[in-house]
DNA sequence: GTCAAGGTTTTCGTATACAAGAATTCCAAT
DNA sequence: ATTGGAATTCTTGTATACGAAAACCTTGAC
């Protein structure tokens, strides 16, 4: 299946806006960006209304599409909504895991922490993606899985800052671990409140985070 | 602010789609729903873009766009995920929700009571809406207000159905008191366990719903 | 020097034109 | 009669053209 021209550029530009090469309120100028992609306008545009709706960007008629970075309030939202929908996964998947799920998610489990050993940062959040990938599968809820793999795309830029928190990912580490073992032993409230807090404690880091570059700043 | 013809269009088809003038699978033509709204294709493949991305629509490149209109198991799926959403909103209001909006939530439910005596399904709908309207602004997230909201409209034509099942409104109303009983006494568990059955259960309901139609029909 | 008003210019929203791919049809051959 | 294939037609995707609205720049008055 062939993609459009304009889907691709809604990917380019959504990974540039994701990886900071758009900073906050920057407009997105479309003959500029015709030029730049080789293409009309009138793709671009398509494009546009696609970022605008997944909430990258905010389109203000007759002014033209600025991008929209979250700040620090409705990042921390964000991570609220993403830990219960991980928790309605967690809380479904205890009672249909098969034991072949559960070996994959042990065997991602295994790779996260020698990527934590080696150091291997990319990898980490590879494996990590792969983790949760599988939890979302897990659920048999069709529906739940794409929101969340949606959210989760838009939140994992921010994921990466969390790696300045000192004893982040060794904890991280044991969260996963307790996670399978709820989910091993059929523990649905367990395994929903596990994954709670491990997807909101990230939002909480965060916010510490944003405070003390704050602090230091001053 | 003055809107652009694309999103008054989409907005038309997406009401024309959720309250079922196209059926499933039924192909919309441009050129044809062109002459019919009087404009261009334009602005009509914008609001398609729009359809597809929020899952009303499917997009196949080449061939052009369908309607798609949930079956009985994605819309329990959908269900089964609001459920989690306003629970969350429930579990967060609980703590922060003032007086004020305790009084509105009570007034909603008195409209909501008044409705049902009066057999005016369209004022059950519209004070139902509020109701749960201000429970997700009492969250205090904007994140999952808004996103609360967006799944909420898209379930909307799908809660009529559940009219009926005998006894649900009574029951409905029920659950209503109870969610602001808790959210009165601070119980965030408490008003969270209720919504999530309250929400859940209308997608048991029309999962029964469908049994039976299908029952009846053989 | 500042502010306001009018005109110019840029940019968005929509219409139209053109190109490429898919579906259908029609014809011929087996 | 059926099937394979070529040609036509129809539809989508992209480019360009045009009209309108907002931003800007200039200019003049206080």
């Amino acid at each position: 299946m062939e993609r459009k021209r304009s889907d691709i550029i809604a990917d380019e530009l959504e990974s540039l806006i994701l990886d900071g090469s758009f900073s906050d309120g920057a407009r997105l100028d479309e003959s500029q960006l015709a030029e730049r992609f080789k293409v009309s306008r009138t793709p671009l545009r398509e494009a546009f209304q696609r970022l605008a709706l997944s909430g990258l960007a905010e389109q203000i008629p007759r002014r033209g599409v600025f991008v929209r970075q979250p700040g620090p309030v409705e990042l921390i939202e964000m991570f609220e909504v993403m830990a219960a929908l991980e928790a309605l996964c967690g809380e479904l998947a205890a009672a249909r895991i098969t034991d072949a799920a559960l070996d994959e998610l042990r065997a991602a489990n295994t790779r996260c922490q020698q990527a934590v050993e080696a150091r291997d940062t990319d990898a980490y959040y590879r494996e990590n993606e792969c983790f949760h990938g599988i939890l979302y599968r897990q659920s048999g809820n069709g529906f739940l899985e794409q929101e969340s793999r949606r959210l989760h795309r838009r939140l994992q830029p921010f994921r990466r800052l969390q790696l300045r928190v000192r004893g982040r990912l060794a904890q991280s580490m044991a969260e996963h671990e307790a996670i399978v073992d709820a989910l091993e032993a059929g523990d649905a409230k367990g395994a929903a409140a596990a994954l709670k807090s491990h997807v909101a404690v990230q939002g909480e880091k965060f916010h510490h985070l944003i405070a003390s570059l704050r602090q230091a700043a001053e």
